[in-house]
DNA sequence: AAAGCTATTGTTAGCCA
DNA sequence: ATGGCTAACAATAGCTT
């Protein structure tokens, strides 16, 4: 059978089954990549190394182009990126929310400037994401059972959690 | 209803349809790049400029160190130097990007348990404001520019503290 | 270990508020 | 145009060979 429940998003621990996945959705990855760029005339550069240190790489021009044109348009100086974007686990729900605060604060403060378009959709789309598992959370935390016909998948095994318990 | 029919693997011809399905394909597709960076501790950078030439970018270490090893690895020699320690905490982990992507992968790893009610609801009124602050501003400097912003950076100021103190 | 097979979950095209 | 919704299509985890 398939998937007993929903995929755990970490690091898979098993090296073989990790070597599988990472085959497999490199390839669904590479797919889309080339999909988007085809579809809606995008310019996409998408550069993976396995764990392993091989590399795979694909762009609808040429990565030495795409990158070319990055840096131009984020300029030397300036970092758009750059953070690591996996941490440890911090599931810690005082620090998140103190960091929201921080966030929110920041961005009252910054309501007039002239932010950056691109960012601030990126930040909208990562805001999204976490505002909606907050609500599916918060739900299930009062609602205490999964029968929902909402998008957000919950299964009902059992009172407690939103994921089965695989451990 | 749904699509018809499959979807033609062309471009798409009309302006709307196309803008719209690269929105929601891009934020398909960065999902799954982060996906396999984590699931399978690969080390991916992803960038997308829209027909428009305004970029989007991912990468799970930085796109500047990406980029630098592939140089490496397409270069010279050759060398697969598979065991080679990636420094992942060499840039500033004070952007706002990173601190955001900490807690989207944190909302999406449940790690809340379900007493937090209160605190989710709390976390929930947090993101909202600060998604409508970024709706806004996105609106705003879309308005303001109408062509892609070039400089203006948030080198403004970030959350202060996110980084623990740090400077 | 790579390839093939489905039951499931996940993604998204077309609509509508 | 944006966000949300849902049906339909697509990706894939766990198995099997």
């Amino acid at each position: 059978m398939a998937r007993r429940g929903r995929v755990e998003l970490r690091r898979i621990e098993d090296r073989t089954n990790r070597q599988v996945c990472f085959s497999k959705r490199r390839s669904g990855l590479f797919k889309k990549a080339f999909e988007l760029s085809l579809l809606c005339d995008a310019d996409v550069a998408l550069l993976v190394f396995s764990p392993a240190g091989k590399l795979y790489e694909y762009s609808s021009s040429s990565i030495e182009a795409t990158y070319d044109r990055y840096q131009r348009f984020a300029g030397p100086g300036m970092n758009v990126n750059g953070g690591d974007a996996r941490n440890k686990n911090d599931g810690d729900p005082s620090n998140i929310q103190s960091r929201l605060e921080d966030i929110a604060s920041w961005s009252l403060q910054n309501n007039a400037d002239d932010s950056d378009a691109t960012k601030l959709e990126k930040l909208e789309k990562l805001l999204t994401d976490a505002l909606r598992n907050t609500k599916s959370k918060k739900m299930l935390a009062q609602l205490n059972s999964g029968a929902s016909t909402s998008a957000s998948a919950q299964n009902s095994n059992g009172p407690r959690g939103l994921e089965g318990g695989r451990t």
